[in-house]
RNA sequence: GGAGGGAUGCCCGAGUGGCUAAAGGGGGCGGACUGUAAAUCCGCUGGCGUACGCCUACGUUGGUUCGAAUCCAACUCCCUCCA
């Protein structure tokens, strides 16, 4: 990253103070532009998921600072491209979806979008790269498009010359995605005035390319900026909370453990995080980032708390951290935790506790939940089970709950139905 | 189209006839220590079963053999070089 001028513009001043900019195309054109009056910009999501995760909050915080500060974020739903898939820094090509699976996931995809950001009034747009995508024909888009673009030039970018150095090979399919990214964005520019593209420092490339049509078939004078890869201070790609990726849809992970994840950042990461992820102001974030020894983790609950507000509403983010509070602070509690309704008749004859785990889905296999139990790391209503066949009946619900717990953050409630 | 190389468990990667559910590492999961952190240390890590056990697994399908991830054949896919 070059040196960091002066900024001008409230939006780009803010990202800057935020840690959220890692390159740009031209920071100080950027700025004047920005200061000038409101943009449009927009970022890509392709449907690889039926749920966004928190590897992707980074780009919706921007969309959302964006809004903050008066411009227009697109959110570029991935439709069409998610036909080709982004080689784009992968090893391997990505298993081509069918139809099915990226309607379900598109729709997937804008619920979690909705989440985030206020859609009314035209504060933010959505569109699909199907809707123009499907649409082209082979011969008028190399016409249009191709003669723009050198290969030489594409296979310099870092983005495919690594998978093409590792030997993995790369199909021609796949090779086109970042032309179809690039008139994406064009596109973009052309139905509603897009001038900045944002993205993660992996789209870097695909970004530039996207500038470079702009700039020769418009003669478009438009922007890339991207944000950092973030990963932990011990170095790990963030994002996985217990036991898989950090959905953003309460279907997939539940309140309470998308708080967890939050909560348990290593110290390191504290303000970092703050400044990213939440809508704190700066300063007040690097107060909290700064607390030394056990104060640190009052910053973590504020951080979890108001990542949490961000993404599933001030109410269910206090509600997680009330629970949170009583499962770890007073030990027993049983607040609201996340809960698994099972049939009263599985406990008529009694269940084996390996069963039940495998049942709450506290472990995928009646394997996993012998180790599991095997290990010591099973309790049922708070008490380590040893016997990994212990019958467990209605005699041991209390209220109508049982209490399940792998490990020491992985709680369930289980109700009967 | 031709020549050569390769395909092993979640990933990487050993293994070239029995001792191989398959070394080692990573990742993951548990435990200890802590502050629901990091680092470190320990254990576990195909499925099913209360269990002696059974089943599935080394690209696919056949074959050789008492016995194969290991040998043979065909096929599929990938890589490299040539056309």
């Amino acid at each position: 990253m070059s040196n960091s001028p002066t900024l001008k513009s409230p939006f780009l001043q803010e990202a800057q103070a935020r840690g959220m900019i890692f390159q740009c195309t031209d920071l100080e054109g950027l700025d004047e532009v920005m200061l000038a009056g409101p943009i449009t910009a927009y970022v890509g999501f392709d449907p690889t998921a039926d749920s966004l995760h928190v590897g992707n909050a980074l780009a919706i915080m921007t969309l959302r600072l964006l809004q903050k500060h008066g411009h227009t974020p697109i959110a570029l739903l991935g439709g069409g491209t998610a036909k080709i898939g982004d080689p784009s820094f992968r090893d391997e090509a990505r298993s081509l979806m069918s139809a099915d699976t990226i309607a379900h996931n598109l729709a997937g995809i804008e619920g979690s979008l909705r989440q985030f950001l206020n859609f009314d009034d035209g504060k933010c747009l959505l569109a699909n790269n199907a809707e123009w995508l499907d649409r082209l024909s082979y011969i008028s888009l190399l016409q249009d498009v191709g003669v723009q673009f050198s290969i030489s030039r594409m296979l310099s970018f870092e983005s495919v010359k690594q998978r093409l150095e590792r030997e993995q090979g790369l199909t021609f399919l796949e090779f086109n995605y970042s032309i179809l990214q690039s008139y994406d964005f064009r596109e973009l520019y052309r139905r509603h005035g897009a001038i900045l593209q944002l993205g993660g420092s992996d789209q870097w490339g695909n970004i530039v390319s996207g500038i470079d049509l702009g700039r020769r078939t418009d003669s478009a004078r438009l922007f890339g900026l991207t944000t950092p890869l973030v990963t932990t201070a011990s170095g790990a790609k963030m994002g996985k909370s217990a036991g898989g990726a950090t959905w953003v849809n309460a279907q997939k992970l539940p309140v309470f453990d998308y708080w967890q994840f939050w909560r348990n950042t290593e110290d390191a990461d504290v303000g970092r995080f703050l400044k990213l992820f939440t809508d704190l102001p700066v300063d007040e974030c690097e107060r909290l980032g700064a607390l030394e020894g056990a104060a640190i983790n009052d910053a973590k609950k504020i951080l979890a708390t108001e990542a949490t507000a961000i993404c599933h509403g001030r109410a269910a983010a206090e509600e997680a951290a009330e629970a949170a509070r009583t499962v770890f602070e007073q030990g027993a509690g049983v607040a609201a935790l996340p809960e698994k309704m099972l049939s009263a008749e599985l406990f008529t004859q009694g269940i084996p506790a390996f069963k039940l785990f495998t049942e709450a889905g506290l472990a995928g296999s009646g394997g996993e939940a012998r180790r599991l139990i095997r290990g010591g790391g099973a309790r049922l209503n708070d008490t380590v089970i040893h016997d990994e066949n212990h019958l467990v009946t209605q005699n041991d619900l209390h209220d109508g709950t049982l209490k399940l717990s792998s490990g020491k953050k992985k709680h369930i409630l289980v109700r009967l139905s």
